[in-house]
DNA sequence: CTTGGCACTCAGTAGAATTGACTGCTAGTG
DNA sequence: CACTAGCAGTCAATTCTACTGAGTGCCAAG
């Protein structure tokens, strides 16, 4: 059989060199027109010359290995998930054009702040630039180790708590007593608690004084509201730009609600990030998404690292329709580009 | 001539007790169908007993006067913006239904937390409960005097500043020096911050030592980093919620597009609010907004007040075609519900 | 002033005819 | 055997036509 055929009919990771193009043609013509591509068009395009007909039976090999698919029987073809994987793993590594290239630059040079501020207006920025909806993520705070903490007296029965960690995180809570609580006794549970959280995370587990005064339950308190913080993963930061753009990218008005509705789900979108990059896959593209209404989405996920340890993650939503090679250069330049920003702060 | 005609012709305020049951009609009749309503559905279901062609002849001078649009000469009629303003502001106030009264209820006498954490639980509340996009606003902390200060040592050239004011917002700033930052210093910096800012707000001035060794150097530093706040409106907190329900309540993708562009723009939600509630008016129409893309909405505004200062505001947002009666009364009783749980937190 | 009646208007719908961009197939060619 | 030219077939999209019906404006009579 495999010998009959040039092509065994096995369902092979590698295409032909013909049927490479023809998919990137079809690719590249649909990402443009947003309309299914015919066989002619393609084999004006290709840089193989040969006749539409040659395209039109070669198309129909891809279609019956998933790489395409059709609308409907006298349509052009349209790249199918599968068809838009392929063209991105073999795609060889994009530039990003030097206009954007410097755009960058200009941003990242002028840009300063808090770590926040900066990720925010990174994330403006990647919309502005992309024109899709961006998403930028800022490490959680739980692993870096404790500064300083503070208790403050609002007024006399209520406290607020004051974390500043090593990354310059600060968390508050309030801190709820049923006593009225002396200004001399606030600032002693205040020394007390620096003396015993400092330099720990918000994960250790410290010894709190069991004595029932009132400092040691204003110090008893405050350690357990703030390691009550643990599992709801606050300290996470999510910026997400330009949710505008779903409107405009994506078609049918229930897709863009439900997309927009994920959105507004931020701990969804941390944690889908999140799988993308454990899996160490920029991209991920309709179906392959685990979330149903991002099936016809495609997502560009790039890592932020300080010394090797991912920090926070770069994210852009678009269509599955996206100039790939383009988005995926612009994302990654933009991790590298926040990677170096952090660096030069330490 | 105003003695022939019982209805002057001059643009008046008050609309014929007829009329006026008649435009009643057409907006509960369209608010629930959004379709033009005709005259006889209208002589069906107001009160009056009369023929829809007497309706007809009715609606005709109401629709000169402005009150009422025809999409197209043999359709019916639907409600301008000025109709609905009529509507609204002869509204008797309406109540709400019990099962959401009980709701509301039920969620502020289990919400706690900070005072975000409130705000923004409240916003989604507020969202869930009318299926309309959901505006939350948090007074800024400009006017809070100051509470505690305190310099926090990151490393040796990299302090963070965090400021304590007595309404428990927490802002923090980085301080850089060119010298590298003893730890006693930054210590006695601290106190003498503390001693400087204690009492007062962010926009008093003070006086900050002239000594040009390093303490004295990081507390100008401090001072000056927080000061600089003051022009930009940091610390106000915005909420917005559901944002996707703009997708499904607005039509025309376009006017999707630019709401949700809107709504990004947090300072202009922000000043669009402050505007409405500066003039007093809880509600405004279509094109009573000033913002262009809100043309086709209704944005519903009611205040949160503390000993009578407003501190915040309750927003929703919908199409104009919304129910005015019960969602006023829903705005209405969550600002009040608000109102309430922070005066008993003082 | 009100009303029933009537002619008129016009968006929306449904069906038929047409178009045109495709395909799949087949027979022919180097 | 790979390729191609040509042709018949398919089917969404478009255009046209006729029709429907909700709703109006007007008028004449009560």
């Amino acid at each position: 059989m495999a010998q009959k055929h040039s092509t065994p009919d096995t369902n092979q990771t590698d295409l032909d060199q013909r049927k490479a193009s023809i998919l990137e043609a079809v690719v590249a013509e649909h990402v443009d027109t947003a309309q299914p591509v015919g066989s002619s068009s393609v084999a004006q395009s290709a840089k193989l010359e040969v006749s539409p007909a040659t395209v039109r039976s070669e198309m129909v090999t891809l279609e019956r290995q998933g790489y395409l698919a059709q609308p409907h029987t006298s349509a052009g073809r349209v790249p199918t998930d599968k068809g838009y994987r392929y063209f991105v793993d073999h795609l060889k590594s994009g530039k990003l054009g030097p206009a954007k290239q410097q755009q960058l630059s200009d941003f990242f040079a002028t840009v300063r702040g808090e770590v926040e501020d900066v990720l925010e207006q990174t994330s403006m920025m990647l919309t502005q630039l992309t024109n899709y909806t961006s998403v930028v993520l800022g490490g959680s705070s739980s692993n870096a180790p404790i500064v300083s903490v503070q208790l403050v007296n609002l007024d006399a029965h209520h406290q607020l708590l004051v974390t500043v960690f090593s990354d310059g995180t600060v968390l508050k809570h309030s801190v709820l007593v049923d006593f009225e609580a002396e200004h001399t006794d606030v600032a002693e549970a205040s020394k007390q608690l620096n003396a015993l959280l400092h330099g720990t995370t918000i994960s250790d587990r410290v010894q709190v004084p069991s004595r029932q005064d009132d400092v040691a339950t204003m110090v008893r308190e405050s350690v357990a509201v703030l390691h009550a913080e643990q599992p709801t993963r606050e300290g996470e930061q999510v910026f997400i730009t330009g949710s505008s753009k779903v409107a405009e990218s994506i078609d049918g008005v229930d897709n863009v609600r439900n997309v927009l509705a994920l959105l507004e789900q931020e701990l969804v979108v941390v944690s889908m990030i999140e799988e993308v990059l454990a899996e160490d896959v920029a991209v991920k593209i309709g179906s392959e998404n685990q979330l149903e209404p991002l099936a016809s989405c495609a997502v560009i996920v790039a890592p932020v690292t300080i010394e090797g340890e991912t920090i926070g993650a770069v994210g852009l939503l678009g269509p599955t329709r996206i100039k790939y090679s383009e988005l995926m250069a612009t994302t990654r330049s933009v991790s590298e580009h926040l990677t170096k920003h952090f660096e030069a702060d330490r």
